[in-house]
DNA sequence: TTCATTTCTTCATCTACATGAATGCATAAG
DNA sequence: CTTATGCATTCATGTAGATGAAGAAATGAA
């Protein structure tokens, strides 16, 4: 993902560009109009709120990261996500489907499939964990895939991606920190 | 997923087909050799092994479904996963990047990028149920997406692609059907 | 500064699910 | 037919992690 943005921009003519505050919410669960964006600056959380309130962070998206509720716009259902910016941020909106458009160079296709390969790698070893792995491994494996993002997200939203209570991240880390 | 055999081999000129028998192993957790994989006819699965020898499905691949370990092949590492037949199957096993290979049409690079756009809304629609949805909500979500597998395959593995122990999958459907 | 709000930690308790063992049913093999 | 072997079910018990409450620490606003 180290596509600069002058390539993001030739990619996807028809994308455009906006800026948000901190705390804005720039999708809503219910809403129709679902587009993947590409975050040229600051830090998105996208996240589910289920059936008893509670909120799960389904990824986090920094700088060069591709965000948006892929199954949603795959097969046409109103988005079950919420993206929200936990940092002011710029991000280039895509059309529905602007990264596969025939009107691109093939080149340029098949790069921006990769971008979605990788994705998939990131994916299976996500699903991998979350069914095999106990907490405080996903915690470790967290840790390497975002190593800057304990630095500018509060625990208790890396408990929410972890899918464990705050508490139970409080009590690893702790523990963590004695065996080491 | 409906494109018929003809489409497939077009689009990947330098993929063959083999044939195994129920039980055979195609690929083994440690190989080098990673291949994504075209089901033509038969049932596969791929499953990790954890550090606790307990296996843990990752997914079924049924005709039309592509399977591989799509992580291993990304960022070159030797594959987690095993693949297994779990009825005698026909199989068309694809080259590493032959899916988007420059050597292809751009319509066909786009539609192959599209197939794992899906790939990649039903892994959102997993890693989410996997972070917030009770064992037996994830049972009635696993029959709408395979409504086929529950005669095809022992529910001790149903129970493992869902990531629960095989007695409580029997508890949670001994409830359901009491309640309907 | 002071007061308010949010976040992190600790503890006590509760619950969903895991584990292990026993039993009954299959299908398959001798 | 009889005897394995594997699978599904039930039950009794164990455990990882959830929940709720309370205090400490940090952050932010007036």
């Amino acid at each position: 993902m180290n596509n600069n943005i002058q390539d993001i921009l030739k990619i996807a003519p028809k994308s455009n560009l906006k800026s948000y505050k901190k705390g804005e919410i720039i999708q809503k669960a219910g809403d129709f109009k679902t587009f993947p964006m590409y975050v040229k600056k600051g830090l998105l959380k996208s996240y589910l709120i289920d059936s008893k309130g509670k909120e799960h962070i389904y990824m986090f998206a920094l700088e060069n990261w591709i965000i948006g509720d892929l199954e949603a716009l795959q097969y046409q259902q109103p988005s079950q996500l919420f993206i929200e910016c936990l940092e002011d941020s710029e991000v280039i909106t895509f059309e529905k489907d602007s990264l596969f458009n025939t009107e691109l160079d093939k080149e340029q296709i098949a790069q921006n499939a990769q971008v979605l390969y990788r994705r998939v790698g990131r994916l299976q070893r996500r699903v991998l964990m979350l069914m095999g792995a106990p907490a405080a491994d996903r915690y470790l494996y967290f840790l390497e895939t975002y190593p800057e993002l304990p630095n500018r997200v509060p625990q208790k939203m890396i408990a929410s991606y972890l899918g464990i209570a705050p508490q139970t991240l409080s009590t690893i880390r702790r523990k963590l920190s004695r065996a080491k």
